[in-house]
DNA sequence: ATCCACGGATTACGCATGTAATCCAATCTG
DNA sequence: CAGATTGGATTACATGCGTAATCCGTGGAT
């Protein structure tokens, strides 16, 4: 039976990973500097803890090495759209039994939802409805 | 300046806890033996892994206690929403900058999403699009 | 009366995480 | 050239978490 291309999981990436990993995405290949820079202001870590972190995601796994010089620039290793949805589904998991109904419903009800996103929401459902019908 | 009153944030709840929590949500009041039994098969958990969690659950202020005879009956001592919101705005913060829209587009490109799904998605938005109108 | 099972309390223990500090070698700076 | 700075490697260290085990007392079974 043809099932979908088995994706291998990604690592799994702490809270404080995913700030770092959001600037590689973002930024693309980057050195150490640039990431402490990119988080200066925003956050208040030690250039020595985005090191450590850098450190842990290479170990892990989630970030690519290359020597440029005597420096090392990092590139994500993994997608961002592939561990934005394992942790998608972890989290409804864990937290709604993984309905994804009652997470919307309960955002609806409690944030302020922009009428840009609902425009958002009813377009993407638009094609959810027309990909089913066919 | 009117604000919402202010919900006192919950205690942060770990992974393990929350399918206790998940129980205590469901079945209301509950002795350990309960959860304990409520737990089986799904789960392979001691029973003493269990008094772990409830006891950190009542120690954190999540659970409440009231001894009947010689045993405890334990009880939700927050809001399961509460906690639902509060774990839902952490993770879209930290996974998607706190968007919503991109999340609930990840789901339905990958997850399947049924009918059903599609349908109170579609009630939910017409809701939220009559709210902003009025 | 005796023994056992079960619940609460205390303790365990290895791994992950957040948040660095130290040590060392090489490069920039003056 | 000498000192300061910077990055990589190694080490640190408290806390939380997952997953229990042990100890102790009591109520139920025999």
């Amino acid at each position: 039976m043809a099932r979908r291309p088995e994706t291998p999981p990604s690592p799994k990436i702490s809270d404080a990973e995913w700030t770092v990993m959001k600037v590689l995405w973002e930024r693309g290949t980057s050195t150490l500097a640039e990431v402490v820079k990119d988080l200066e202001g925003r956050l208040s870590w030690k250039p020595r803890t985005v090191q450590s972190l850098i450190r842990r995601l290479t170990d892990k796994g989630a970030l690519a090495v290359e020597a440029v010089g005597r420096e090392f620039r990092y590139s994500p290793a993994v997608a961002q759209d592939q561990c934005q949805h394992e942790e998608s589904v972890s989290f409804l998991d864990r937290v709604f039994n993984g309905r994804l109904t009652p997470f919307v419903a309960g955002m609806m009800e409690r944030e302020e939802v922009s009428k840009d996103d609902l425009t958002a929401l009813r377009q993407m459902l638009a094609e959810a409805e027309k990909k089913l019908k066919k």
